[in-house]
DNA sequence: ACATTTGTATGTTTTTTAACATATTTTTAT
DNA sequence: ATAAAAATATGTTAAAAAACATACAAATGT
């Protein structure tokens, strides 16, 4: 049973809304249905792509490890949503490995099965090109805000890079994302000691407001001044 | 008179040399030729993108304006290749400016044209996601070794990036492109005395060989040594 | 030919941030 | 329930890199 495979292909709002239902019979039989706990690794650095991956439920970081092993995020992403697709489409190994940070569905459509149905969908090929196009630029967007802001300003805007990706709960400021501080650290390029010092700073000027790993966003244009100033 | 662009779409070794004699035809009656001297803008962040932009001939830097106005070089490109595909392609403005670093030679396939063909051409298509796939790549590996390295790995990083983009003179040991120090500095993310300062030191161990602008390259692994350890 | 601007070079100071140290709290395992 | 481990918090020190200052050389315009 892969019922959660199909969900996912037979949904409206999803780039497959353009496949017939043949096409969507064959993907459907060639999908696999995966369930991960928190904190367990979905692919590695070096893995060998064997499919698309479908993010169905749960949200999943996507980071590299750098000089001596230090952690970078470089994406985080939220159902329904792809993962991995990056490294699958340039035809080579995984460049980064992708982790669970809550209990996750995954859907995986088998590779040659894809590229089959890819090669006679132009609407397929060009949504994939938008969605490589688009973040291609946030990436080089990133770049730039990680080397030149200062602590203040790059973990502003990671804040309002989790607002924007996962949205806000309920109450209207509460980010709908639970962080570990090291987390925040590694999507943030600075240590665990400085994304805690800086997060309390930002708590006692009443920007934001901390109840764990809960963080309530107080003061929305004061988090976009800070992130912009640098 | 345009004969560079009928070069261009007519090479062989090109990703048009899956199209067909009429497919080129059209792409060649919808291309312009134009001349740029050293230090021309091509585009900038902002401007909207107007068609296929195929450097020619020359070497073009791709950067982008972080806080204050400090510039991050984002990309090198050289003949023949495509510039500016990123923002065409996610059908948004340019998030990058493009600044000759030689006299140059652009050839720029209207968009439209360009689309329609890629309608019907899987290969074309195709080429373009591997493209970005691997740009895509290489951008987040450089978000991590631009936040990670310290400036000397950085430093070593650039010059080795340089040798593998444009190569080596006949000499086997100097590289084929003549950047300002500022260049480098906004390549490397430092300032530019730091790239000054560093080149210097490189020079004094004997790593590198400084003639003006030239950069003779003495010691590969050395410097492969430096940009891996950080 | 000369002045002006731009680029290169190098020393000094200051700022930023990582590294380190050490509590304290919370979570997890037994 | 309790010990161990992990996560959070915060103060102190050290290292890295930016900022600043100044000098000199090279390129450019008149």
């Amino acid at each position: 049973m892969n019922v959660e495979c199909h969900n996912i292909i037979d949904n409206q709002m999803s780039v497959f809304s353009v496949l017939n239902a043949d096409e969507k019979e064959l993907l459907k039989r060639n999908s696999t249905c995966t369930y991960y706990k928190k904190n367990d690794i979905i692919y590695k650095e070096g893995d060998k792509p064997s499919g698309l991956i479908c993010l169905s439920k749960g949200k999943v970081k996507i980071f590299k490890e750098g000089v001596g092993g230090r952690e970078q995020i470089v994406r985080m992403a939220k159902p329904v949503g792809f993962i991995g697709y990056r490294a699958l489409f340039a035809e080579q190994n995984y460049l980064a490995s992708a982790e669970a940070i809550e209990d996750c569905v995954i859907c995986t459509i088998e590779k040659e099965t894809l590229f089959k149905i890819l090669k006679t969908n132009y609407d397929l090929a060009f949504s994939i090109i938008r969605s490589l196009a688009s973040e291609l630029g946030f990436s080089n967007n990133r770049t730039v805000t990680l080397t030149q802001k200062h602590i203040r300003g790059r973990l502003a805007e990671s804040l309002l890079f989790l607002k924007d990706t996962y949205g806000l709960e309920e109450d209207g400021s509460t980010i709908r994302v639970y962080l570990s501080r090291e987390d925040i650290a590694n999507l943030s390029n600075m240590t665990t000691s400085n994304a805690i010092r800086t997060l309390s700073t930002f708590a006692s000027e009443r920007i934001i407001v901390l109840d764990g790993r809960k963080i309530k966003i107080l003061d929305f244009k004061g988090l976009e001044r800070i992130s912009e100033l640098g």
